[in-house]
RNA sequence: GGGCCCGUAGCUCAGCGGUUAGAGCGGUCGGCUUAUAUCCGACUGGUCCCAGGUUCGAAUCCUGGCGAGCCCA
C-alpha cells in the first residue's frame, strides 16, 4: 500500500450554514477564486454576460436577491463548462427616481424651485445620492455569492459612458432616425412638467366629478353630404358628441365614428314644436333620444310626453324632448366619413393659437393658412357604441388617441391652452382649463349647441406633488424612429431564446408588433444631455457625436464649460447648456435643446457605452456583443429588454454593429410575492428584509429555494418559513450524508486516489451510479436550455435517493469497514439475516466497504460539482474537504473545476427501473402490513409480490433479499399468479383501447365488468386473446386489480400488488417480542447517556411471554445492546431503569455500564 | 379598456389528452432509527376557479366568464 491517505476533516452533522458561508467568502476573497475562475479559462472562448444595471438609490430588497441569484447561476455553470465568463458590473445612475429622492431630501417641490436652488448644485446632489446605497448593494451582492466585477463596473453618468450615448445619437441622427415632434403626455400645469407613468399611478383619485356634456356639431347644408342625412328637408341636423373635458373643445379638429357600427338619423321634436335631427349610434339612440327601438321611419315610439336623458341621477337640462322618431334606415358609420361640420369655435384665428397640421405624421406649420385641413368626420376602430353617442370629439393636442388619429388622418392641430393650464381665447380666456369648463358649457348652451349636460364621477389623475389635476397635453418631444426598424425588430426577436418561451411572441412580441416611435427626451436635469443644438434663428438642428467634435465646434471657448477643474469632462447640465455653436446655415447661434435622455436610453446603450465604444475597447466590444445571456424580471420587457433590442436593431440598420440582437438568451423572471401571495410593497409593510433570511438560513438555502420554488417566469411566494423548509429538507439531508461519509471514510482509511476494481461494486453501487449519471445528464440538459428549476429538481431527487436508499441500505457495508468492528458487534450483527450485506472474510468485507465508500465519494463529489452553480457555498465546503488537496486532479476550488461528464456506460436504465420497482414493492408491502396492523418490527413468514410482467418478475426475484430485509419477512415469493390469495377485477387499458376501439370503448368497459375475471386472467397468463362481450382483446388491453384473501393482507397499485402472510407463529411472535425488547433497551441506553460502544449489564423483571423471549433470544438481544449479561432479577440501586409495556405485558428493565 | 401570465389538497408546487390527479410541508395515528434536523406507512384533506364546447375520454385542448399578478392605456 502507498502512504496512508490523509484524513478528511471531521464534519459535524450539525452545522451553521450562515457561519460556514462567511468562512467560504473569506476563502474566495483570499484566494481570488472569482478572478481566477474567469482568467484561468481560455480567452478565445468567451461566454458573454450583460449585467442589467440596478439603480442604487434604495436599499436592495429580496426581489433584487432573486434577480441576482439567477444572474449568477448561468455564468458559474458556463465557467465550469470551460468558458471564460467576464462579468462586468454596472450602475444605473440617471433618471427621475434619483431626482425625486434628492428633491425630497432638499425639500424642493417643483421645477421652478429646482432652478431657483440651482441646477449645478442639484445635479451634484444627484450624483452623490446615487452612491449612498452602493455599499449596501455591494454587501448584499457579496453575501449571496453573486460573482460580478464591481471594481470595474460601468457608471452611466461617467463622461465616457455619456459620450458613447452621444455617438449612438449621432449615428441615428445621421441616418434620419431622430426627429422632433409633439407628444401627448400627462402634464402638471402647476409644476409645468410631464409626469412619468410611475408618478401618474401614484396620483389617481376616485370619484372625481367632471362635467358630462353632449354637444351638437352642426352639419353644413351648403356642402356635399350623404343622402342618408336627408339635408334636403332643411331640418337643422347635428352630429352629437359627448365629452367630459369641455376645455378641449376649442381644440376640436375632427369627429370620429366607427365605420362598421350602425348609426341612425333621429328626428327630435322639442317643446313648442321645434324640430331637429341628430346623428348618433343606433345602439345609443334610445337612451339619448329616448327612442324606444329601431322601427320603421315615422313610427312613433315614445309615448312619454317629456323624455329626458339622465345623468348622475339628475334630469338633463337641455334635452327636453317631446318625442323622437328614427328617420330613415340605419346606416354604417362609413357613410359619414369625410363629412364637414361647423366649428364650435373659430379658434384658428385666435391670437396666441398657432394652427398646425399633420404632414407625413408630423405636426407642422402650414405653408399658407388656406392649406389647413377642414374639420371633418374620420374613422376610428377605437370608437365604441357602449357609451357616449358613438361619435368621438377629437382634439389632437389633448389626448394620445386623438393625437394618433390626427397623425394618421392628417388633421389640423390646435393648442388653445398654455403650458400653465390657462385657456387662450374664447369663453374662459385666461382661466385655468378645468375652471373654464363652466364658462364654455354656458356659452354653448346659450348658442343652442348644448344638447345635454350633467355630471359624472370617475377616476382622474392628479399630480402627486401638488394635487393639481393633470392635463393630457401635446408637447414638443424628441423621438427615435423605431418604427423604421419595427419589422426588423420583430424578425430579430425570432433569434432570441426566451425563458419562459411565451414572452417571445407574447408580451415582448406584442409590444414589438405595436411599436411606436420612442419618445426619448425628458424635460429634466439629471440625465444624459441630448447632444442636439438648435439654431435660434433658422431652427437648423445639429447633432454632436463626441466631445472632440464639441470642443472643435463650440463658439468662442464655450466648449470649455464642460471641462471640470481637474481637466476631466462633465457633460451634464447646466455646464453643457452653456455650449454654443455657430449655425452653418444662417450665422445664428445654436443652443442645446434643454432636454435630457430617457434613462432607459442609457441602459439600452450599455453594450456599447460600458466599453466607451467606439472610442475605446473595440476588440472587447466585438468579442462580447451580443451577450450570450441576460436575466431580469418581466417588467423589463418594455424597459431594458426593449431598449437593448431597439438600439441593437437600429445600430445594425446603420451598419454600426454586426448583430441585430443584443442578447441571445434571456431568462425573464416572475415577481416575488409575500408568503400570502400578496405583492411586496413598503406601504403594505410585508417587505422581507434579505438579511433576516440570509442571517438565519444562509445564502445557499435562499438560492436553492429561489431556483426550485417554481419555474423562473412564474411569480413566487417568499417567506422565511419557506426557506427554512428548503434548508431542512434538502440542505440537511445532503449535509448529513456528507457527514456520514466523512466519519466512515476516515475510520476505514479511505483514499480517494485509489482505483476501484469495478468487479467489487455491488448492484446497489451500480444502481446509484446509474442514477447519478442520469442526474448529470438531466441537469446539464436543463441548464443548456436555461431552465434552472428543471435543473435543480433532479438534484433534489437524487440526494433523496442517495440518502434514503443508497446509504440506508449500505449502512452495514460502511460499518464492516470500520476498525471498530473488531470491538463492536454492529458489523456482523445481522449478517445472517441480510444476504445483501457484507459477508465473508475480513478482506472481502474491506473490499466491499471500499467499493461502497468509493461509490458514495463519487456521488458526493459529483453532487458538489452539480450544485456549485446553484449553492456555491455548500458545494465549496464539500469540495474543499473531499477533493482539494486529496484527489489526484484536484483544483483549488470547485468553481475552478470542470462540470461533470456523463458516462453513458454507467447508465443502466433497466437497473434503475428495477430498483424503482423494488421501492414500489417495499412501499406496497409496508402498506399491506399497515392494513393488517402488523408493525414492521414483527417478523412475518412470507411476502408475495405480483409484478406486471415477466421481466419485472425476474428483476424482483434477483432483488428479493433486499425486499425481505426492508419488509422484515423470512421469505419473498414473486408470483405472476398469486392463486387464490387474490380476487380479481378487470379494467380496460384505456390508452391502448382508445385508438383501437374509439367510440366502442364504453361497451368494452361494460363487457369487462360482466366477464369472468379469474378465467380471463388465466387466459391472459397463457397469452391467449380474450373474448368478452363480442370483442376480442389482447392481454395488454386489460388491467387487473386484486384484493387479498383471508390470512393475507394486500396493497395494490397500478397493477402491482404486494401481499403479506399475516399468520403469526409462536416463533415469529417471540422474535417480534425480542426485537421490541431490544428497542426498549436501546432507548434506555440513549436515555442513560451511554456511548455507542459502552458495554452494559442488564437486569429485568417481566411477565410471560416477554420473559420467555428474553431467554430464547437472549444471545441476539445481548449482542444488539452490547450486554455482557442479562439477569432476571431486581435492579441494583443506581441503575438506569424503565418500566415498559410490551404488547400489554408489564416489564422492568435496568442497566449499568460494565 | 387592452395584452401577457397564473388559478390543482390547509400551504408550496408537479402533472398539461389516457388507467383510480400526485409530491413535499401541515394535522392525526402507527412504524423505523448508535449518520440525519431525518426516514417509512396509513389516515385526513380535491366541485383540478366557474360555465359551455371538442373528444370514446378533459385538470390537460377550444370558447366565454370569474379571481389574482404584471405590463400598457
Amino acid at each position: 500500500m502507498a502512504t496512508a491517505a490523509p484524513k478528511f476533516e471531521a464534519v459535524s452533522s450539525r452545522v451553521s450554514f450562515p457561519e460556514q458561508e462567511e468562512r467560504i467568502l473569506a476563502f474566495w476573497k483570499q484566494q481570488e477564486i472569482f478572478k481566477r475562475s474567469v482568467e484561468e479559462r481560455p480567452e478565445d472562448r468567451v461566454f458573454s454576460f450583460f449585467e442589467g444595471p440596478p439603480t442604487a438609490n434604495g436599499n436592495p430588497g429580496i426581489h433584487h436577491v432573486l434577480a441576482r441569484v439567477f444572474k449568477d447561476l448561468i455564468p458559474r455553470y458556463r465557467t465550469m463548462r470551460g468558458y471564460r465568463v467576464p462579468r462586468k458590473g454596472g450602475w444605473d445612475t440617471h433618471g427621475l427616481p434619483v431626482e425625486l429622492e434628492v428633491e425630497r431630501a432638499l425639500g424642493l417641490a417643483s421645477k421652478q424651485e429646482i432652478e431657483a436652488y440651482g441646477v449645478e448644485a442639484f445635479n451634484r446632489q444627484c450624483r452623490e445620492s446615487v452612491f449612498k446605497y452602493v455599499s449596501e448593494w455591494e454587501r448584499m451582492t457579496d453575501r449571496i455569492g453573486f460573482w460580478v466585477d464591481m471594481e470595474e463596473a460601468y457608471v452611466t453618468y461617467s463622461g465616457e459612458y455619456v459620450e458613447s450615448c452621444w455617438w449612438i445619437f449621432k449615428r441615428l441622427w445621421d441616418t434620419n432616425l431622430v426627429f422632433r415632434d409633439f407628444r401627448v403626455t400627462p402634464h402638471c400645469p402647476r409644476c409645468q412638467t410631464s409626469l412619468s407613468s410611475h408618478e401618474i399611478a401614484q396620483g389617481y383619485q376616485e370619484d372625481t366629478p367632471d362635467p358630462s356634456v353632449t354637444l351638437r356639431f352642426r352639419v353644413l347644408e351648403d356642402l356635399p353630404a350623404p343622402a342618408a342625412l336627408q339635408l334636403n328637408d332643411h331640418v337643422p341636423t347635428s352630429l352629437l358628441a359627448w365629452t367630459t373635458t369641455p376645455w378641449t373643445l376649442s381644440g376640436n379638429t375632427a369627429l370620429a365614428v366607427n365605420p362598421d357600427a350602425m348609426y341612425v338619423l333621429v328626428e327630435v321634436t322639442h317643446p313648442r314644436g321645434r324640430r331637429e335631427r341628430i346623428v348618433v349610434a343606433q345602439a345609443r339612440a334610445r337612451e339619448i333620444a329616448a327612442l324606444a327601438g329601431s322601427r320603421m321611419a315615422g313610427a312613433r315610439v315614445s309615448n312619454e310626453s317629456r323624455v329626458y336623458v339622465e345623468n348622475d341621477g339628475r334630469p338633463g337640462q337641455a334635452a327636453d324632448v317631446e318625442h323622437a322618431y328614427q328617420w330613415g334606415e340605419p346606416f354604417p358609420g362609413a357613410v359619414l366619413l369625410g363629412l364637414h361640420y361647423e366649428a364650435l369655435y373659430e379658434s384658428t384665428g385666435w391670437p396666441g393659437v398657432e394652427p398646425l397640421m399633420f404632414v407625413d405624421g408630423r405636426a407642422q406649420r402650414p405653408k399658407q393658412i388656406e392649406d389647413l385641413p377642414p374639420r371633418r368626420v374620420i374613422a376610428s376602430a377605437t370608437v365604441t357604441t357602449d357609451d357616449g353617442t358613438g361619435i368621438l370629439h377629437v382634439a389632437p393636442a389633448f389626448g394620445e388617441d386623438d393625437y394618433a388619429m390626427g397623425r394618421a388622418e392628417g388633421l389640423m392641430f390646435l393648442q388653445p391652452v398654455r403650458l400653465d393650464g390657462t385657456m387662450i381665447g374664447g369663453p374662459g380666456d385666461g382661466v385655468f382649463a378645468k375652471v373654464a369648463d363652466e364658462a364654455i358649457t354656458a356659452d354653448l348652451r346659450a348658442r343652442g349647441l348644448l344638447y345635454d349636460s350633467g355630471q359624472i364621477r370617475h377616476t382622474y389623475p392628479f399630480c402627486w406633488r401638488c394635487d393639481t389635476p393633470v392635463l393630457y397635453y401635446a408637447k414638443p418631444s424628441w423621438y427615435i424612429r423605431t418604427t423604421a426598424v419595427a419589422r426588423k425588430m420583430v424578425q430579430n426577436n425570432r433569434e432570441i431564446h426566451w425563458v419562459p418561451e411565451h414572452v417571445q411572441e407574447g408580451r415582448f412580441g406584442e409590444w414589438l408588433a405595436g411599436n411606436i416611435d420612442w419618445a426619448v427626451s425628458r424635460e429634466r436635469y439629471w440625465g444624459t444631455p441630448l447632444p442636439l443644438w438648435v439654431c435660434e434663428l433658422c431652427d437648423h438642428i445639429e447633432c454632436l457625436g463626441s466631445y472632440e467634435e464639441l470642443l472643435a465646434r463650440a463658439l468662442g471657448g464655450t466648449g470649455e464649460a464642460i471641462r471640470a477643474a481637474d481637466g476631466s469632462i462633465d457633460p451634464h447640465r447646466p455646464h453643457i447648456d452653456r455650449v454654443e455653436l455657430g449655425c452653418p446655415r444662417c450665422n445664428g447661434t445654436m443652443r442645446r435643446t434643454p432636454e435630457v435622455a430617457d434613462a432607459w436610453f442609457d441602459s439600452g446603450a450599455m453594450p456599447y457605452a460600458q466599453w466607451h465604444y467606439p472610442f475605446e475597447h473595440e476588440d472587447t466590444f466585438e468579442a462580447r456583443f451580443p451577450a450570450d445571456f441576460i436575466c431580469e424580471a418581466v417588467d423589463q420587457t418594455r424597459g431594458w429588454f426593449y431598449t437593448l433590442h431597439a438600439l441593437a436593431t437600429l445600430l445594425h440598420s446603420t451598419e454600426d454593429v454586426d448583430a441585430g440582437i443584443a442578447f441571445k438568451n434571456v431568462i425573464c423572471l416572475g415577481h416575488i410575492l409575500d408568503g400570502d401571495g400578496q405583492k411586496m410593497s413598503k406601504s403594505r409593510g410585508n417587505v422581507v428584509d434579505p438579511w433576516s433570511v440570509l442571517d438565519q438560513h444562509g445564502a445557499d438555502a435562499v438560492r436553492w429555494y429561489m431556483y426550485t420554488a417554481s419555474p423562473p417566469g412564474n411569480s413566487r411566494r417568499f417567506s422565511s418559513d419557506l426557506v427554512a423548509e428548503t434548508s431542512r429538507r434538502f440542505m440537511s439531508t445532503l449535509w448529513n450524508t456528507y457527514s456520514f461519509f466523512v466519519t466512515y471514510a476516515n475510520t476505514a482509511d479511505f483514499d480517494p486516489r485509489a482505483r476501484v476494481d469495478e468487479a467489487t461494486r455491488t448492484e446497489l453501487d451500480r444502481w446509484i451510479r446509474s442514477e447519478l449519471h442520469q442526474t448529470v445528464e438531466r441537469v446539464t440538459e436543463a441548464l443548456e436550455a436555461y431552465e434552472p428549476a428543471d435543473a435543480a429538481r433532479p438534484i433534489e431527487a437524487f440526494v433523496d435517493q442517495l440518502s434514503n436508499w443508497y446509504v440506508r441500505r449500505s449502512r452495514r457495508r460502511f460499518w464492516g469497514a470500520s476498525p471498530a468492528s473488531a470491538t463492536s458487534p454492529s458489523g456482523t450483527r445481522l449478517s445472517d439475516a441480510a444476504p445483501g450485506a457484507a459477508v465473508g472474510g475480513r478482506n472481502q468485507g474491506n473490499t466491499d466497504s471500499q467499493a461502497a465508500l468509493a461509490t458514495l465519494y463519487e456521488c458526493l463529489v459529483t453532487v458538489a460539482k452539480l450544485l456549485a452553480p446553484f449553492t456555491p457555498f455548500v458545494a465549496e465546503a464539500m469540495y474543499q474537504n473531499l477533493v482539494a488537496g486529496r484527489a489526484a486532479d484536484a483544483r483549488d476550488s470547485v468553481h475552478l473545476d470542470d462540470w461533470p461528464v456523463v458516462d453513458e456506460e454507467t447508465i443502466d436504465l433497466s437497473l434503475s427501473d428495477d430498483v424503482a420497482l423494488v421501492q414500489r414493492m417495499v412501499s406496497l408491502g409496508r402498506g399491506a402490513r399497515a392494513k393488517a396492523q402488523v408493525r414492521v418490527r414483527q417478523p412475518l413468514a412470507e411476502a408475495v409480490l405480483v409484478p406486471r410482467n415477466d421481466a419485472e418478475r425476474r428483476a424482483l426475484e434477483r432483488l428479493a433479499a433486499q425486499i425481505a430485509e426492508e419488509l422484515n419477512v423470512k421469505r419473498v415469493v414473486v408470483l405472476t399468479d398469486p392463486g387464490d390469495r387474490l380476487a380479481y377485477t378487470l379494467r380496460p387499458n384505456l390508452p391502448v383501447l382508445g385508438p383501437k376501439f374509439g367510440a366502442e370503448v364504453g361497451a368494452v368497459r361494460g363487457a369487462l365488468q360482466q366477464a369472468d375475471a379469474a378465467a380471463t386472467v388465466a387466459a391472459m397468463r397463457a397469452g391467449d386473446p380474450i373474448a368478452v362481450g363480442g370483442f376480442t382483446l389482447a392481454p395488454t388491453d386489460v388491467l387487473v386489480t386484486v384484493d387479498a384473501a383471508a390470512g393475507w393482507a394486500a396493497q395494490e397499485e397500478s397493477g402491482y400488488a404486494a401481499l403479506v402472510d399475516t399468520t403469526l407463529t409462536p416463533d415469529l411472535l417471540a422474535e417480534g417480542t425480542a426485537r421490541e425488547i431490544v428497542r426498549r433497551l436501546q432507548d434506555l441506553r440513549r436515555d442513560a447517556g451511554l456511548d455507542v460502544s459502552d458495554r452494559i449489564h442488564v437486569t429485568y423483571r417481566a411477565g410471560e411471554p416477554v420473559r420467555s423471549a428474553m431467554v430464547s433470544h437472549g444471545a441476539m438481544i445481548a449482542e444488539e445492546v452490547l450486554a455482557l449479561s442479562l439477569e432476571a432479577s431486581n435492579a441494583p440501586s443506581g441503575d438506569a431503569s424503565v418500566d415498559a409495556d410490551i404488547d400489554g405485558v408489564a416489564a422492568t428493565f435496568a442497566l449499568r455500564k460494565a
